[in-house]
DNA sequence: ATAATGCATTGACGTCGATCAAGATGGAGG
DNA sequence: CCTCCATCTTGATCGACGTCAATGCATTAT
């Protein structure tokens, strides 16, 4: 087994929550000024991670909940014959660790998709001050509730939609998260490869592969490398929410 | 639109947490007898809801959380063209209504599956109770975190296994729930038919028919209409979580 | 520059499970 | 008891997507 490289509070310091750009993303509340300084007071900020480094592994003890700064990190768990299942891609502004609260042991491994810092936010300490700011409790339960509403979603795309429709539909969901962090909605980098996509879609590569060309033979993108281009948001989302239909227009992972 | 059935608060009754035989299911924390008490005083009973009944509607204004007492839930979110996808079931002793707290809406719908008597837990007293004792809050965000783990493997399941894997791995997680509750893990009778079961595993119900008979031929299980009866629960095992392994048996939504 | 490595692409082929269609079963109601 | 309707079953067929294998392409190391 591999050596566990965990950094244990080596080069952490003081995090400035409050000139954070990401941290309506972060903790979409109202929390005034003497609550944001409390929660700066217990948020860390860790070494970057470089490509492939583990932020945590699976069955590690939980301690802490991360929000990601820059780069990017995948969640997977491990199925017996060792094959690996991505659950998860976090960008920056988005939480991971949420699913080892109820275990104490983190169900899944989450690894660094590109070089990547994150904040850490002690649970225990968190847990503590939720219980003092009743708008920290309240952002926390909705960030939760959130993700419990997106994997339903994210369930619902792979278990009912054919391949195109999940491409579609997790296209849309990168530009929707880069959008809201000002970023472009229609030209963006994917930080994953084409078999992490695949994988998170429950797809096999050389059908991942087939899709884009597909896709760009059809106009709906331009795509070189991981470098992404929309050209027919319209035609994407006919796709991914079905036909024309301008209505419940929520966005997988929005 | 059909006439929403909602029962306002009209036969509800003080709840008696500290006497029901699911307490420990539900909230699986230690409160003290005080704790109980003021939980006691925000829980409310409703009408038992007759087979078909919606407890609430998607985009119904997100009001409580429901604990089923007797009887079966199906969560269920509708797509455009009208066919729904199951995302959950919800047997005695579990929670319910928690994607909707971020929004303020409930973004699926939920239906009896038999006569169903649930616990109304108002949502607005719980967070506020929950300031007030910690351990409540604690609980609450462990019966969350949970249920983002168990999406996660279920997420895992339909991506990526197998018809007949996937069968395995309901029926067991079925066997865990009734058992945690002191009943059979081997006889039970399911409370949804095998279309709904189709459904939530992603499969058309000619398939689950079909896998029925192929498990009661290869002698894994007996089925008469819902009654089921596991005969070969170590290559059930075997077929849900891989070959021979006797580590790693998380059981999905156990 | 060349080799080596890892990921992406492309094609050929097979299979699992969806779909279509037709009965069988069984429960609810008269 | 019989009828009626929904659900379940069974068979035949088809297509989407996985698998296998070969090749291309880019990046890094030699």
């Amino acid at each position: 087994m591999a050596a566990k490289q965990r950094v244990v509070n080596l080069s952490t310091i003081r995090q400035a929550c409050s000139e954070c750009s990401l941290f309506q993303l972060c903790l979409p509340v109202t929390l005034d000024a003497e609550d944001v300084e409390q929660l700066e007071d217990i948020v860390q900020r860790r070494r970057p991670l470089r490509r492939g480094e583990y932020l945590y592994r699976a069955e590690d003890p939980f301690r802490a909940i991360y929000a990601v700064r820059a780069g990017a990190i995948k969640t997977t768990v491990l199925s017996i014959n060792g094959e690996e299942q991505i659950t998860g891609f976090h960008l920056p502004g988005e939480i991971l660790g949420l699913d080892a609260i109820n275990s104490g042991r983190h169900p899944c491994s989450a690894q660094a998709l590109e070089t990547t810092s994150v904040c850490e936010i002690p649970f225990d300490n968190l847990e503590y001050l939720a219980t003092k700011i009743p708008g920290l409790q309240q952002s926390l339960l909705r960030i939760m509730s959130k993700e419990i509403f997106k994997d339903h979603e994210l369930l619902y795309a792979v278990a009912k939609r054919s391949a195109d429709e999940r491409l579609a539909i997790v296209l849309l969901s990168f530009s929707n998260r880069f959008g809201r962090r000002g970023l472009s909605r229609t030209r963006f980098r994917l930080p994953m490869s084409r078999a992490e996509l695949s994988n998170y879609l429950g797809l096999a590569p050389e059908t991942m592969s087939r899709l884009f060309r597909r896709f760009q033979e059809q106009g709906l993108i331009t795509a070189s490398g991981k470098e992404i281009a929309l050209q027919d948001i319209g035609a994407l989302r006919d796709l991914a929410y079905g036909y024309g239909c301008e209505a419940n227009q929520r966005h997988l992972r929005s």
